[in-house]
DNA sequence: CGTATTTGACCTGCGC
DNA sequence: GCGCAGGTCAAATACG
């Protein structure tokens, strides 16, 4: 189940896919701390996706403290269209990880989300004719991987999954709250709802 | 010379 | 148990 949002605010819209937590649930905030918001010159579509491991975690208040990675590279325009999707992913055993997915239409595969990563693995995965590239956050005891990969159904966007939590803010100076992702601005669509 | 990237090998989980 | 696919490691290589 799919459901969708739009922000009113900013003409965005989100498709939300939640097994089993309620929309109304559902607060992005919670997932997005917005951090270096800067003007990619590559950008005029943004789509992101939320992951976690299970509807229980996407639930769990853990949820509140991460992500800044993953947003900061979020370049504002007036017709951004962002997607989420929240389901299940693996995850080792022991360790609590949760992910959050942007799909991005972009020429380049690297954006600068105000982290420090360093690649570490590259792999051809199956039914994708564009290789994966693994990349883990360089902050010293942060443990924050990513993935980026060209959407194989439209190579003009990337998918870029943020794992983990950082431990650290960016190296950048400046923080900012993007208000267009801020839960209060959203509203569920009640005519918008679909199957994924 | 230090750091980042590449890439083949290896590890692990999952389905059959 | 086996094979496949995804993820990670680490030595070799490239680059500034």
């Amino acid at each position: 189940m799919e459901h969708y949002f739009e922000n009113p605010n900013f003409c965005h819209s989100a498709v939300v896919n939640m097994a089993a937590s309620p929309a109304s649930e559902f607060k992005i905030s919670d997932y997005l701390i917005l951090e270096d918001v800067v003007d990619y010159h590559h950008e005029e579509c943004w789509s992101l996706s939320t992951e976690t491991e299970s509807s229980e975690k996407a639930n769990s208040s853990d949820a509140s403290h991460g992500f800044g990675d993953a947003t900061s590279s979020i370049t504002t325009t007036t017709n951004n269209n962002i997607k989420c999707k929240n389901k299940g992913i693996k995850q080792k055993k022991a360790e609590v990880s949760q992910s959050i997915t942007f799909r991005t239409r972009s020429q380049l595969e690297i954006m600068d989300d105000g982290y420090k990563w360093r690649k570490y693995g590259k792999k051809t995965v199956k039914n994708n004719s564009n290789p994966r590239n693994y990349y883990k956050c360089s902050g010293a005891g942060c443990s924050v991987k990513k993935r980026v990969e060209r959407d194989r159904n439209d190579s003009n966007y990337v998918l870029t999954t943020y794992v983990g939590v950082h431990n650290h803010h960016t190296p950048s100076s400046y923080y900012t709250q993007m208000p267009l992702l801020h839960s209060d601005d959203w509203n569920l669509h009640p005519s918008a709802t679909q199957n994924s």
